[in-house]
DNA sequence: CACCAGATCTTCT
DNA sequence: GAAGATCTGGTGG
């Protein structure tokens, strides 16, 4: 998992890391849930372009982007071509579960990741990491486990582009923010 | 389980 | 001023 994997279409990168194990400082697990934004998508935040919170967005791929999400929580997204990211959604916890259990005052390991901000929370993440590279210390990847099937939907909390199918997630998952709608 | 208010930061109007 | 890539704890069925 090289910062080139990085370098593609977010809604390219977002279905293809589902099932990843991400770990920060050895606490993490498989990547269930994504969203893809990019600089086209008027439900991102690189839509109207660079700014000082999305400056990120706009750098190398292969770095996190990290935001402050309705001024409280934290959302981790990896940078992929410019102007465009994927936003990490859920994971199912499989490594430092007392870690998680102790950031989130949580024990229930099915919402211990599951949503943008639970998971930034489990992991550690805050605007420390903005901007940090992704493919080194103390970011850590895996292969998926087993065989992988991939849903694609829409996108959760927003107005605009509500159509568009880009939110990615592991079918059948328990670990998911929300489950796939029916029909 | 559905709905709702509250917390409180960044950007845009 | 208002809206937003959210989560939690409350109330009511």
């Amino acid at each position: 998992m090289d910062a080139a994997f990085f370098d593609r279409p977010a809604a390219t990168v977002a279905a293809e890391l589902i099932g990843h194990v991400l770990l920060v400082e050895g606490v993490g697990g498989a990547i269930v849930e994504t969203e893809a934004y990019d600089r086209t998508d008027p439900a991102s935040h690189s839509f109207s372009g660079p700014t000082k919170r999305n400056a990120s967005m706009f750098g190398p791929p292969g770095r996190a982007y990290v935001y402050r999400s309705y001024g409280l929580h934290w959302c981790l997204n990896l940078v992929c071509a410019p102007g465009s990211a994927v936003l990490l959604r859920a994971l199912a916890p499989s490594a430092g579960l007392n870690t998680m259990r102790a950031r989130r005052g949580l024990d229930d390991a099915k919402r211990l990741c599951a949503g943008p901000g639970r998971l930034a929370q489990a992991l550690g993440i805050d605007f420390l990491y903005d901007g940090a590279p992704i493919d080194q210390a103390p970011f850590a990847w895996g292969a998926p486990e087993g065989p992988v099937r991939v849903a694609a939907t829409t996108r959760i909390g927003i107005t605009k582009a509500a159509d568009t199918p880009w939110r990615f997630l592991l079918a059948g998952s328990p670990f998911v923010s929300r489950p796939l709608p029916r029909r």
